[in-house]
DNA sequence: ATTTTTAAAATTTTCGAGATTTTTATCTAA
DNA sequence: TTAGATAAAAATCTCGAAAATTTTAAAAAT
């Protein structure tokens, strides 16, 4: 059963970093195979992925990676949004300076490596890292909201979210934006100003709400 | 696999409805004898569920009904709130008469039953049609959200919540309250004020608050 | 009497093979 | 050539039994 978690953290990975692509199937005996275990591991470890949103399970025909989908794209950046700027405002308000400090780090390393990679030519190779940090970014933003819950929830919703970017997001013509957009976020947050951190929050987000007249309900302003 | 299904409903159902105490094991042998099926399939059932969050999974250990929280009770509630109200409020824009008309359906449904509730002496035979018409109130304030991942991750949610409560909400102690609440919402609803559907969402759920200042970090004031 | 060891029983987990269904390829008829 | 039917191949799904682990019970030692 360890091993099978290992399998399945290695195959979420995958389904979130571009290593398959959208609606590729996935044959449960390659990857029997591949992991070196049996059919209904495989199997098992599949139905939980599934369950997660992050594989396609089609009676008979076995499971897929999801479809690219310019609407659940949208849907899930709502749910972001909400989640996010929620969990981020509780944790303003109960926090205090361990989750301060914490959220300052995160921003540091995540700065630092959105820095090099708008620098570079060609950042392939600072993909990966990318993905790890800008994901422990927003993680920590809302770490310190009190609840499991919350956080749990919002962990099913980024990691769709990445998986449906996985493909785009690797050009990295945003990464100008996103640097001051991160910047922005931990100020707001730092100032305890919680209207402009659920602001900032979701023009950070917001270029993935086009394509309809996609505004969030509980959307105010400030500023 | 169309069996397996349900299967699966039927324990989704059982487990959000009194059948089993909090904290009972869950057999696979047993269930596997009662549904007529193999070790394995009931195996991937409980997997699932215990995706869903109404099932806990310990490895080595087996499958059990989860324990009573208070902490998880509030947990929920602030999602629940934070989805519904949410949810609530985009249908309103969005909805226009067919969800009007069949918001006001199921809550004359729902109308109609707590008030017998209300009446009866023992009111125990009432218990799962009360479970069913109060679920789909709640679904259809929010059904013309337009995000179907919004809808999904309110039905993970309510149920987990409704979980918690099956044996609690069996007296109905609160039924008074409930009628009244139920018809503020939908007065709101129809009146497509979205501040006061906001404040009627959370004040009818705020009984399950309790036990903490637990205050809503999107919370407002209106009315 | 209490704790530790050991053994037995029960439960969970893994596995591979047979049964079922879908997919692909081939053949036949219009 | 196209469409439909038939057969072969490949994949999925179900199942029960063997292997591994935990729980329970009994015996031994402190």
């Amino acid at each position: 059963m360890e091993s099978e978690n290992k399998i399945y953290l290695e195959l979420k990975k995958r389904l979130t970093t571009d290593t398959y692509d959208h609606g590729q199937k996935l044959r449960a005996e390659v990857l029997r195979e591949e992991f070196g275990c049996s059919a209904s591991t495989v199997r098992e470890i599949l139905f939980r992925l599934s369950s997660d949103g992050l594989v396609h399970f089609m009676d008979q025909r076995g499971f897929r990676v999801p479809e690219l989908s310019p609407t659940k794209l949208i849907e899930l950046t709502h749910l972001r949004i909400l989640l996010e700027s929620e969990g981020a405002v509780l944790s303003i308000r109960q926090g205090g300076v361990a989750w301060e400090a914490s959220l300052t780090a995160a921003h540091h390393k995540l700065s630092h490596l959105e820095k090099r990679i708008h620098a570079r030519e060609d950042p392939t190779d600072l993909v990966d890292l990318w993905f790890t940090s800008e994901k422990e970014f927003h993680q920590t933003l809302i770490s310190a909201c009190g609840s499991t819950t919350l956080k749990a929830m919002h962990s099913l919703i980024y990691a769709q979210f990445r998986q449906q970017l996985m493909k785009a997001d690797r050009k990295f013509d945003f990464i100008s934006n996103n640097i001051q957009q991160h910047s922005d976020i931990l100020e707001a947050a730092l100032a305890a100003n919680e209207a402009l951190t659920r602001k900032r929050v979701h023009d950070h987000l917001a270029r993935h709400l086009t394509g309809q007249t996609a505004t969030l309900a509980s959307e105010s302003d400030a500023e």
